[in-house]
RNA sequence: GGAGAGGUGCCAGAGCGGCCGAAUGGGAUGCCCUGCUAAGGCAUUGACCCUCCGGGGUCCGUGGGUUCAAAUCCCACCCUCUCCGCCA
């Protein structure tokens, strides 16, 4: 969520901002909020007002009862119940107008940070690092895609996992399970040296995924347990966000960072039947998530940090990979600056988006209430409270790595051979062979 | 799932429908006393919203209701704890 105060001191800077975004509908949006803003302001004055006369008039009545001045005290009851009646109308409307307000302003994406480069759409995405380790030529039995090769080696069973839970759904059986999970492991050592792992809950409230920004725009990409009112967490980005929501945390223990190894569940709607292939798209998938709760100052570093350790891993898988950087008119709505690592997969001849980091600024923060206090140089806590910054980005996101080993390591024999990385956390074995 | 107890400020904990944004104790901060320490004295100490910067409003788990007036009464829900049941 945005700043509501933005809407009345810098209403055109907003617009400017989002106007980046390539979507207008969003400017009339933000023009309907300011609106509607000033009018509850108008009626929150005009109740407050009244709610302080029938505050004084309360006070009053209990005095002249004290008093034994019965008659003087009815008199002023009467127009205290009057008062009420108005209050009461007041207060219906403010409940009306701030509610569509709140609506409207959980639909209003964040303003993109200045750096973000401009442009409409994917296409406009600019690669700020590499290729690197990316060849000119593959060889022949490097151009098979994975779903192949792992059908032949036995390390895939998509059609068995149809059978169990549907279409889109994927099954990683014999070494092909151990490498998923080795990938895992992988990934949360990688990072422990700055964030603290974390095991969290996959079935998530409401109020999560709303502070994260899931919904309520994107529920039919959720899944839904209506009848416990529980969405399958779409990411693990969602429950480590809402640990400190309405929380004041404490400057001096920021930056809080975290890392997860989760399931995550999409329901993938509108891209059935695209890139449904091998291990590219399913409903569920691993994935260690970073996440980091910032104050503003240190988020720029944070962001730098995350995207070195998004690259640092697939450079230690020896992936051909490289970096792009969202362009205002691509960025996700919660995102203030995001940057995606993208592994290229010889076989499907494709760049496959393996990571994605992003810096929220304050506005999850904003939905979830987190905030935190600081300090003056003397070490003093100084009043008040300011909304946290966040962060999260995949130190590794399984299926699509796994993709892109399967392809690249692919040997002339038809077997793939294990990444030396990866050699502590697959039993001994350093290549998967059919038998 | 059943029975019971409870949710109040940084913490513990009191609170007759009006004198309650809230006793008391602890903690924290400042000042005083003391050669230092220990101990003591005094004072301060919540968040948020609006503001014509005078002030006004909201918040005692959440949401509704009763009342001129609700932390206090009524209803629903959520959460925590104890016991029982079930269970990886």
């Amino acid at each position: 969520m945005i700043d509501q105060r933005l809407l009345r001191t810098d209403l055109d800077g907003v617009k400017a901002a989002l106007s980046r975004r390539n979507r207008p509908a969003i400017i009339d949006d933000v023009a309907h909020a300011a609106r509607l803003d000033a009018r509850l302001r108008d009626i929150q004055a005009e109740r407050d007002d009244i709610r302080a006369r029938v505050n004084s008039i309360s006070k009053e009545v209990g005095q002249l009862h004290r008093d034994g001045k019965p008659d003087e005290a009815q008199t002023l009851q009467a127009e205290s119940k009057n008062l009420g009646g108005t209050e009461s109308g007041l207060v219906g409307e403010y409940d009306e107008v701030s509610a569509a307000l709140r609506d409207l302003l959980l639909g209003i994406p964040n303003l993109p940070h200045e750096a973000v480069p401009g442009g409409a759409n994917e296409d406009d995405n600019p690669v700020v690092i590499g290729p690197i380790a990316h060849h000119s030529t593959y060889p022949e039995w490097q151009r098979v895609p994975h779903w192949e090769t792992a059908a032949a080696l036995g390390i895939l069973d998509n059609e068995r996992a149809a059978k169990i839970s549907g279409s889109m759904f994927t099954m990683q059986r014999g070494a092909g399970a151990t490498l998923a999970r080795a990938l895992c492991q992988f990934g949360l050592d990688q990072n422990a040296d700055v964030h603290e792992e974390v095991r969290p809950p996959s079935l998530v409230s409401t109020a999560t995924l709303t502070a994260t920004g899931q919904l309520p725009k994107f529920a039919d990409d959720a899944y839904a347990i209506e009848r416990d009112d529980l969405w399958a967490s779409p990411t693990a980005e969602a429950p480590l966000t809402s640990i400190y929501a309405n929380e004041v945390l404490d400057d001096t223990e920021l930056p809080i960072r975290l890392m997860a190894h989760s399931s995550s569940y999409r329901r993938e709607a509108g891209s059935a039947g695209r890139d449904t292939r091998g291990m590219l798209r399913s409903h569920e998938f691993d994935k260690v998530e970073m996440m980091a709760y910032a104050t503003p100052e240190q988020a720029p570093g944070l962001l730098d940090d995350m995207v070195q350790r998004s690259e640092r891993a697939v450079a230690a898988l020896r992936l051909p990979y490289r970096v792009i950087e969202i362009c205002a008119g691509d960025m996700g709505q919660s995102h203030h600056r995001s940057f995606d690592v993208e592994v290229y997969a010889p076989g499907a001849d494709a760049w496959l988006e393996v990571s994605s980091v992003s810096w929220l600024g304050d506005y999850q923060a904003r939905r979830a209430n987190i905030r935190f206090r600081r300090h003056d140089e003397n070490g003093k806590l100084i009043k008040g409270s300011e909304f946290a910054h966040t962060l999260n980005g995949s130190a590794l996101a399984v299926p699509r790595v796994w993709a892109a080993i399967v392809e690249n390591y692919r040997n002339e024999d038809g077997s793939v051979t294990i990444p030396d990385v990866l050699h502590p956390y697959m039993r001994g074995a350093v290549r998967i062979t059919a038998d």
